[in-house]
DNA sequence: TTGAAAGCGCTACCAA
DNA sequence: TTGGTAGCGCTTTCAA
């Protein structure tokens, strides 16, 4: 038996007591005196439909009047598909130089039309994340750090994600990899010490939570430096406060290193300082070299050679991406973007 | 007349061939025989109504088959509202205070089931900007820095947000306001200089863009701290590199100061190096303070006085967010909420 | 040149 | 206990 629908017209809206209602295309219609489909046209500003200029004044000027802003989401769910691109926020904390990269990503993104949004993902892990950030429907997911499996990109994929990208140190099956891989700064920094004659390699390893995804790859990447050679390398865990590097200051004589990659420029001042301090002389007795080339280095006395790091610009990032929106059938690329090199300076 | 509507069938979804379309609510009730109000009931647990447990089970089963994620735009275009929170990516370099700041606040708002989505407007201005983000109908919005108007804070409040935050150096109509006003960071630095009997008072201000926003209220801190007494301000343009610092310490002597507030840490500790590689001596000849107290302040020798900043908890924060979502009704609230302390240390 | 209406995916009301 | 169905705001055929 079909179904009988009758009209009912809407109670008119008539009550300008309403509690600030959120004004739709279908209002600007009404003040228009036009059909939404005339609205929808004028702002879209849809060269498929001639609409004649005094109609469009008449839209535009109802449309400015009553505030309108078009509902984004109801876009997105219409045309089946959104310019969102989604960058869960990372688990590890941003440095300048990655904060850098970021904004710089972002904007170009946004030249290209796309909406990046930052996602907050407060605790949910691996699959249960994946899960969260499908529900955005995005177009492409960026994803920092190493939290996404193959299952979490297949999730993404399935749930309409045009591309999956990880930045990090691996690849992971199914999504396109932007290789970060910071075993090649250790590899960088030991590399150094033992062209200069290195041969007691000391490795800071953060105590910090979060940093692992960094520092051990880059203590990895050291012991690859250096392996099948006479040089050693020891494990020097440290906190970033000025009492632990006193500590592991205090007993170095005991471990006999000559030298030492701090992790980090940050790391690295801290331990050269307490090394001073405590009567090492640097690069004399000791060489240190840290990483991510900070101005501040250069302050120090001696200047502290680092590992200079180089990010891909946002520029050729967005562009990439954009590519892969537009061929979702393509495989997945692998590009190594994590450019490193030693900046030689005075500690050694 | 009435319209008369025929139930067509759709076409059976026979074709497993089909591009791997991205499964809805109503494929997970085909495959599990039941409606698409079922499956709704039990992906949401929803207690209102009591669903069998053979009945929950096939459905569970068949949406954990299909790989369904529900569409968070279709749902809150439903339910007429999101628990989205809305935070436009700031236009200033994020510093790593900020940056932990954020993410706490990310954190915080997460446990209390919002969404926080950091958006990069890539250039948009002013009401254009608050338009963008009207369009994703958040629930709040958190804009940081001065870039929001009262205009855009109607249209935000016109397109539903329930609440309009600004973190900045002052309030906006309509709007509660967290103000972060970094004036005091400069009449802290100034008071502590002038109480100990510095009369020549430099201020670094930073040549890089975007930090305006805070050096410009912390120039006008110091020079309402000293207003009315016999100390001068002298402003001190600084690029963040060795040689523009090279370059203001080798015309100190002419400058007639005997003390600078050198913005923050970092560019205190490159003044300070330049100062001291010039024969000046700090603090004998000139005092020296930053701001920011990062840890490496405390490596330099001597070791630098600065202003503690101390930000507002995430938690709070996030309390005081729910707060006024739930009672969009009230009066703009306005919290200093930006804490500052000297810390003494050797270079003052 | 304009309008009517279908339908994107979802939930909540009402009826069975 | 389950299902039908209306409708959130929008765009886009198709028809007039």
């Amino acid at each position: 038996m079909p179904y009988v629908m009758v009209q009912i017209p809407k109670p008119p809206a008539d009550e300008p007591l309403a509690p600030r209602s959120v004004p739709t295309s279908a209002d600007v219609a009404r003040l228009a005196g036009v059909s939404r489909a005339t609205v929808s046209y004028v702002l879209n500003n849809a060269d498929a439909v001639r609409i004649s200029e005094p109609t469009r004044r008449r839209v535009r000027e109802a449309a400015r009047e009553l505030g309108y802003v078009p509902h984004a989401a109801a876009r997105s769910l219409r045309a089946g598909r959104s310019r969102t691109v989604l960058m869960p926020a990372p688990s590890f904390p941003a440095g300048p130089l990655y904060s850098r990269f970021l904004s710089e990503l972002q904007w170009a993104l946004g030249r290209l039309d796309y909406t990046v949004v930052q996602y907050g993902t407060a605790g949910a892990h691996g699959d249960e994340a994946a899960r969260a950030w499908a529900e955005l429907r995005p177009v492409a997911v960026l994803v920092p750090g190493s939290g996404l499996g193959p299952q979490g990109v297949e999730i993404l994929k399935r749930s309409g994600a045009r591309a999956v990208f990880t930045l990090g140190p691996e690849a992971v099956e199914g999504a396109h990899a932007l290789l970060m891989d910071h075993e090649i700064v250790g590899h960088r920094a030991a590399r150094h010490l033992y062209g200069r004659g290195r041969r007691g390699i000391g490795v800071v390893v953060p105590a910090e939570d979060g940093l692992g995804i960094f520092s051990t790859p880059r203590l990895e990447g050291v012991r690859r430096a250096v392996r099948g050679t006479d040089a050693t390398v020891t494990e020097l865990p440290l906190a970033y406060d000025e009492r632990d590097a006193a500590r592991v200051a205090a007993r170095w004589g005991s471990l006999g290193l000559d030298a030492v990659f701090a992790y980090n420029d940050e790391y690295a001042m801290l331990l050269m300082r307490a090394l001073q301090d405590a009567g090492t002389d640097v690069p004399g007795d000791t060489a240190v070299i840290g990483a991510d080339d900070l101005m501040l280095g250069r302050l120090l006395r001696p200047r502290l050679s680092t590992v200079h790091l180089e990010l891909p610009s946002g520029r050729d990032l967005a562009a990439l991406v954009d590519r892969a929106v537009n061929d979702p059938g393509a495989a997945p690329e692998r590009h190594e973007v994590l450019g490193a090199a030693v900046v030689h300076r005075e500690s050694t």
